[in-house]
DNA sequence: CTTGACCCTGTAGTTACTACAGGGTGTATA
DNA sequence: TATACACCCTGTAGTAACTACAGGGTCAAG
């Protein structure tokens, strides 16, 4: 019923320097202690823990989680405000994923133009260093 | 012929701050400076940014940028190693299209599970939170 | 009773910048 | 000539989200 800081650690997938982190800034409360001044931890600290690093894994800032916390401490509050901030996060995703696709066609060119031979005619080189003409004029 | 940071940084998209960190670290030599003691800079310098910002643009981080650079100084070396580097990147870039791919369709589901009300019935809160049974044992 | 795994605090490092503070320079205008 | 203003200089500290020590204390097993 009650974890050392190592046990909830492992049941949730998080460093131990992590869990002293969140508590540094705030995210975790300040746990009990054990005569010999170790961390204790129950269900309820486990349930926030588990909170945190799956909308961290979900690519939440903290700070966004930070708000998810609050809002979730207010049962009354309108379900709005957090579907508004999921909402902004998956546009956000989508926009990364368009990004990473477009560099995904660069590279894949950039390596179909590697033939082999020295660096002197290497296209990877010259693809990256773009000729003088394309760099905005002075 | 000769341009001053602000003007290379335009030049390039660069802000005058990271050029000079740039120089801080290395990656840039020590440009030749003004009598008014003003970083002075040609089109040597001009095409080394550029290549550095592009590289950057398409996700290598400093320390890869920095050993492109060293490898497309020596024109006698293989393409190989750079055809390497290039091809782990494109495999790194892919992983993080599959993440996000998947982080998607979660964030996606979350959505359509918000129907409006209060936070008391909240799916998204709920998603997040899982229950007691799936946080492994102690 | 000692070894080893774990815990403690506090500080500094990581990546790739970005943002001041507190000054100097260069040029255009009144 | 004065002065406003944009730009430059150095040096330091801040950002996100941890991670990695250093230098200790605690606890269970053999």
């Amino acid at each position: 019923m009650a974890f050392t800081i190592g046990e909830l650690g492992k049941a949730t997938g998080t460093k131990v320097e992590t869990i002293r982190y969140y508590e540094r800034i705030g995210l975790l409360a300040k746990p009990e202690r054990t005569s010999g001044n170790y961390r204790s931890y129950g269900k309820t600290e486990l349930g926030r823990l588990s909170f945190i690093r799956r909308a961290r894994d979900l690519g939440f800032p903290l700070d966004q989680v930070r708000a998810l916390l609050s809002l979730s401490d207010d049962r009354t509050r309108d379900c709005a405000t957090i579907d508004a901030l999921a909402r902004n996060h998956l546009a956000e995703v989508e926009r990364k994923i368009a990004d990473l696709t477009a560099l995904r066609s660069q590279l894949s060119a950039l390596l179909d133009s590697c033939k082999g031979g020295t660096i002197g005619d290497c296209r990877i080189i010259e693809a990256l260093a773009p000729p003088a003409t394309s760099v905005k004029a002075l």
